[in-house]
DNA sequence: ACAAATCTAGTGAGCGCTCGATAAAAAGCG
DNA sequence: CGCTTTTTATCGAGCGCTCACTAGATTTGT
């Protein structure tokens, strides 16, 4: 049923808009179950009955168990991936800020999408080749951050240390946002975007003047 | 056997030493399947068989599985508090950076204990009454950085938006170390805490001179 | 002798998954 | 159109196995 390949076959998007994914009812309560109780601690019977159907419904569209928790992170992860695509291919008056486009994309994934995002601390659950088939993707993503970085510091419009360092702690910061943010609070996901956007632009020690710009939310 | 209450118990240490946590036999093996396999995916069985003792040893020594993890969390909960508490006493010239301390002596906890910090991610797993125990413990923890944050804002030697907002973005990037940080590799804990402290600097927009003295690796 | 620690040998419950039957819908065809 | 065949999606029932956990006997150390 489910292919596996190594290739992203999301349609480009309007990464601000950032539309939910689209998830079958099945897909949709396996999510809820993983994000609650996690993959080991979720039984194909729990999902089933959240769907209202028996086990071997599950069966018919999905090969097994594991083979739902890869579909749901092979989903998120070409969903987070297309959205970072189209923050790239945005014009810009300097090309190294594309950087901030592609820190908001990423913050507006994970405050978005949350649950299905938080799923990325499951991957364990999975075998060593789905495993490895989910972390080249992330790679990718990670390796479009790292030129971002790379790019503002040979321009010198960043002033930090290590652009390696710096991307591993600016994708942690936004990976932890799926911990703590809850769509119910007093934070918009517009607000995290922007609030991403400064801490990002101190993290990788961005000049005043861009700093300042940052701030005044300043579009393309 | 294991006593539950709401103190940390852990003596004072030297953070930036920060010896190993002492775990028994059974909770070292414990702490290496659920590290691995998550705690769901652990059976009691697996921990005996590392152990090399049957099951019923397990039980001797332990309520039940729960209280494993339960032991583990709040051991490292209580050796983070406790790092956390030596850092904040140590005198320093100007009060402002012992936010920097702090930083460093959360950053080495993550990078030398990552596997028991690692662990975090499985607090899901413990009955309500447990959990809320270790985060109410873990929020001890992030008023203490806070506190710091706030203080360096007041004062002005930290420029930034808003506090809460990047204390988040700093417990996640710390707390993100523990998925990345191998020993093994060609980073030391050393370089591993003085990078952070690095990144920090800039991530709370620390003013040039501070900025310089941190990376001059200056202490107290 | 006594207590601390571990063992053998299980318990009932729940696990992932599958078989063969059965409806319901879609497609082939005179 | 009407009738048959095929495909799609679901079900009840249950298989073999592992799960967390335990009662009671036995060993170990002092």
């Amino acid at each position: 049923m489910t292919s596996v390949d190594a290739t992203f076959a999301t349609p480009p998007l309007d990464w601000r808009e950032s539309p939910s994914i689209e998830l079958s009812p099945i897909l949709t309560c396996a999510l809820d179950a993983f994000y609650e109780n996690g993959f080991h601690g979720t039984s194909v019977r729990d999902i089933a009955s959240r769907v209202g159907v028996t086990v071997p419904a599950l069966y018919y569209h999905h090969e097994n168990k594991e083979m739902i928790l890869f579909t749901l992170l092979d989903s998120s992860i070409g969903q987070l991936h297309s959205m970072c695509e189209s923050a790239l291919v945005e014009p810009v008056d300097e090309p190294e800020l594309v950087f901030f486009n592609l820190i908001e994309s990423i913050t507006r994934y994970m405050s978005k999408s949350g649950k299905i995002s938080y799923l990325d601390s499951e991957i364990r659950s999975l075998s060593p080749e789905l495993r490895k088939v989910y972390v080249s993707k992330r790679d990718v993503v990670e390796a479009m951050v790292l030129a971002q970085v790379e790019a503002g510091f040979k321009a010198k419009v960043f002033e930090l240390t290590s652009p390696r360092d710096t991307t591993r702690a600016l994708l942690g910061m936004v990976q932890a946002i799926t911990t703590w943010y809850n769509p119910d609070g007093d934070l918009t996901i517009d607000d995290v975007a922007a609030m991403y956007r400064d801490i990002a632009a101190h993290t990788v020690g961005a000049t005043p003047d861009v700093l300042a710009s940052v701030k005044k939310g300043k579009r393309s």
